[in-house]
DNA sequence: ATGAAAGCGCTAACAG
DNA sequence: CTGTTAGCGCTTTCAT
């Protein structure tokens, strides 16, 4: 049994399909009592509208195409939050896919997003491969590259420096007199901002005549655990570090509590520091350094962005909107 | 400029539209020419796909809705993931809309998302309003309940009994003989199963003629910062208890870091229990009681029930599947 | 204020 | 193996 179509409303309503098209959108210039017809009609026939018929018709979608590459690291989800809170209201919808940091598997998630004609898309780095910044830009529609500033958009480009924010965060810890510091990171391979993060780290580093005196790093995904792990490793090899930079906050966590099983004070000991200013970092009984990323506001630029720039507005906006993490060192 | 069409397709590969269509789908019965032809013309103009036509004509599409109340619970990015994985390669594609625990979000939400006519729905949880009910009901596709399995599902149901679980935990830390026992949680009234689970928990400890000695509660979002302020409240109201329930290992995870702060021994004096067996739960530097929800499991086998449903072997399924969280106590 | 006709881009069904 | 015809359910455009 098919669903009722707005042929059937306007036929119980006594009216024709035009009318009742136009009563159910509020469009002006249709009368009282058809709209009050048509509304009773459709509620009582259980009418609902079909997306894929108007978008056909009307040649364009609701459609805002997002691409992530996992919902593990609670940064993608907040980033997708605050895209979700400023398109609600607004009429249009957000349709987000997965990655799993897989370039092939990028491309075709935005392939086939692409097949449903979406009016904007928003994707996750700048660095896509030819082929897919290729089909991006053949599709004519406003496109948001995220989170990353370290190279070409291919129109719009919302997000933070990880190169400039590794070396700020060196900088920074090598004004509190640390000078033995170490890295433990994860999943470097394809999390190319975290990798970013530790070239510009490491070169804060050599400006000082330094460099990282011991290194962990495993292809894994990051995690408390996983930090934990690394961190008691990189001890092993390494026990007279005053410092530690971690891939982010997760890995960092687990530095945290590596620490406490050891009997290391943090940070007057060992200074940890991490990456995004998770909510965790605040709560744990003792403090680390972070860089605060602006995620959620990140998510809710590029959509507002995505708006503006399908409207004629669209010349007159920003191609490039860059955020600064804010650095703070804990309790030191 | 628009884009390319089927037709212009079938032109450049001098073709009929008709022929062009089954070489890119890749049917049967067409030449190894045609296809060579038509491939090479839909690769030479960058030829993408419409879904809106294609599902408009079709009569179907290949869209599995997916409602979820929020991602700022790490628990629903994992089921997302789940769902995600098992899709994968079937050529269905889930669509995710956020209810934000918000009961006529939600139904508007499944309305949006049932105007896209998909092939099936996932929604979380079975306290839906009656006019949500029936909605789905009417969409006349096969529908998964998720999360949870008190109550009475419209169609298919994936979960696990949220009071059970609390009674389970509460029946396992009496046979550790705590006897003292608090709870601290948030955001109950919207959080159903939350609240089931406290009930189904207090009604183990009024079967050994006990009951909660002090609570601390709060309307908020859950988190470990949340977790860790209301852990200090309530032992400054009830200092002597001997454990813990929270509303989940977020806001259990505080709850650690409160008695590390206060120098109280965990699990020895204070044993803490959560929910959900949360990743983090296993890097903090002592043990916490916890319950293991098989959070992705679920996801996948709704996804895989909603593919099965959608094929005639539907009328062979179990229409419900049950969970049972597994419990663990730590080190005691 | 309402309606009729045409068409969005594709596939199902039938013919050749 | 290939093409033709007839929609899918809606909106746009043009009449009235």
């Amino acid at each position: 049994m098919r669903r009722p179509t707005l042929e059937e409303v306007a036929a119980a309503a006594g009216v024709s399909k035009m009318t009742a098209s136009r009563a159910l959108r509020g469009a002006a210039d249709v009368s009282k009592d058809s709209i009050l017809k048509v509304r009773e009609a459709a509620e009582r026939i259980g009418y609902v509208g079909n997306q894929l018929a108007l978008s056909l018709s009307a040649q364009r979608t609701n459609l805002i195409g997002v691409v992530v590459p996992s919902l593990s690291n609670v940064v993608f989800p907040e980033v997708l939050s605050g895209i979700s809170a400023v398109l609600e209201g607004t009429g249009m919808q957000a349709v987000f896919g997965l990655s799993d940091y897989d370039p092939d598997k990028e491309r075709e998630v935005i392939r086939n997003m692409l097949s449903w004609r979406p009016s904007a898309m928003i994707v996750t780095g700048l660095d896509q491969p030819d082929e897919t910044l290729r089909l991006l830009r053949q599709a004519d529609i406003p496109i948001v590259q995220l989170m990353d500033l370290d190279g070409e958009p291919v129109d719009f480009n919302v997000g933070l420096s990880h190169g400039a924010a590794g070396e700020a965060m060196g900088r920074a810890l090598l004004t509190t007199g640390r000078r033995r510091i170490g890295y433990v990171g994860s999943g470097l391979g394809r999390d190319l901002r975290a990798a970013k993060r530790k070239r510009g780290f490491e070169m804060s580093l050599r400006q000082a005549d330094l460099s990282l005196e011991a290194e962990e790093v495993a292809p894994d995904f990051s995690s408390p655990s996983l930090g934990k792990r690394l961190t008691r490793a990189l001890l092993l090899k390494a026990p007279e570090l005053d410092c530690i930079y971690y891939s982010n906050d997760d890995m960092a966590a687990g530095g945290v509590f590596a620490c406490m099983e050891l009997g290391i004070a943090v940070p007057d000991r060992l200074l940890i520091a991490g990456f995004n200013g998770l909510e965790i970092a605040d709560a744990l009984p003792v403090r680390i350094a972070t860089s605060h990323s602006p995620r959620r506001e990140m998510g809710e630029t590029a959509a507002r962005l995505a708006l503006q720039a399908m409207t004629p507005e669209r010349e007159r906006l920003e191609r490039i909107v860059a955020f600064t993490p804010r650095i703070t060192l804990g309790s030191e």
